[in-house]
DNA sequence: CGCTCTATTGATAAACCTCAAATACAGTGG
DNA sequence: CCACTGTATTTGAGGTTTATCAATAGAGCG
């Protein structure tokens, strides 16, 4: 297993409690509630008041926005070692977003007094915390201006670059994208119909540039992509 | 002068210094160096490094990002009172992003050190900060929530809306919103083009909803667009 | 082996962009 | 006060992209 190109997308938890020792960490762990999440359920939805700041210990999150015509857009993936609803915490509320494992996922939460106090205990975190969220605006933005200025195939390569980037695995044929992505999770990743991206798949698949099975997808030629969205 | 609606896109000063007294707050002030800018001045430019952390103190900015192929897309406006470039304060670097004034700007520009300075000196400073980043995340990803679900007229509708909100003085006739904008300026805006911007518009004035001359318009029925934006 | 969910593909339509040309407007200098 | 110039705006025609609908094929599971 390798990662290709740069990590762009996100911190580990290393780096929000990177100052910290393995017994503080722990401990702060312990403060919080672990939860068990079988895979396709709601973490929290997004009319719903969320009370917690969340951080994912094992396997992954979708988050994901809905409209009043029930199109879903995905906002992004959070996995291992990263933080959601950080609005929480802050501001308190409704974060209007809802959260859903993808598999079998953990996570621990914390509510916003014991995330306060540890902000306290330990001033680095707060810094940390505002390195992370700060990342987190420039890819929105990034993809923002994406979406507004690129063509729909373009975007959908950059999809397949940025979860590769996020979670591929290495193997012999290519970059597996290594977490289930049917044409419809693609399509809500880039803000397209599930019939564009068929297509569009089903072109590159011609070229070679990627393999694909029911809700997999192998990127056979990453630099191809990377060439054909600029 | 009234606002109409509520208050979504931005703090104010006050909320981010709002535990300072007005002594420390000038004091603050005066650690920064103030720069003016002539309408329609670049404050820097997205390829080049960003040494500073800015608030604007007169006038107002506009965030754009330019695509390789000469199209630009508004990323936000940031008027007296809110900070931008706050990622380099943290993160150091280039930031991906081309401010520039819309009309005779002043702001307050205080570099790394200083800033991690006040922030140790201030503990409730990050907390404000990140405050402001958090709403600032919800807004962009609101709006690329918009740019993937909605079509063209009701992005503009929104658009006026949010601008309205903003900055809208209220007149006999309707609310003004107080910055020069043309149709192209409303086009980058909102995703769009100044044609099809100039079309709507057109529609929305035979049916009385806003009046517009050169670089300005006024929204003479607020309610009819926030009902067509649904 | 049948059931369910996902993927493919064609035909069609709608939304929107692009280009071109005409018109309106504001500011300037005579 | 008026013509002139540069920019902003309007509008039409035509074309491209992409969504939508419908029907079929395929994959996985019990």
């Amino acid at each position: 297993m390798k990662k290709v190109l740069s990590e762009i997308d996100q911190l580990t938890k290393s780096d929000i409690f990177k100052e910290l020792t393995e017994d503080q960490y722990d401990s702060i762990v312990h403060l919080g509630n672990k939860i068990q999440i079988p895979p396709k359920t709601f973490l929290f939805h997004q009319e719903a008041p969320v009370s917690q700041c969340y951080m994912v210990t094992k396997g992954k999150l979708k988050l994901t926005k809905l409209s009043e015509h029930g199109k879903t857009v995905t906002i992004r993936y959070v996995g291992s070692g990263e933080l959601t609803a950080a609005v929480t915490v802050i501001k308190g509320g409704v974060y209007p977003v809802t959260a859903a494992s993808i598999e079998e996922t953990e996570v621990v939460g914390w509510d916003q007094t014991t995330m306060m106090e540890l902000m306290n205990r330990f001033p680095g975190l707060a810094i940390n915390l505002l390195h992370l969220v700060l990342t987190r605006i420039e890819d929105i933005q990034q993809r923002y201006f994406e979406v507004c200025t690129e063509q729909v195939d373009q975007r959908i390569a950059r999809s397949l670059l940025r979860l590769m980037n996020w979670k591929g695995t290495k193997n012999e044929s290519g970059v597996l994208i290594d977490i289930p992505l049917s044409r419809q999770n693609l399509a809500e990743y880039s803000g397209t119909t599930l019939y564009t991206v068929s297509r569009t798949m089903s072109t590159w698949e011609k070229k070679g540039w990627v393999r694909s099975g029911r809700e997999k997808i192998t990127i056979t030629n990453p630099h191809a992509l990377v060439t054909f969205a600029q």
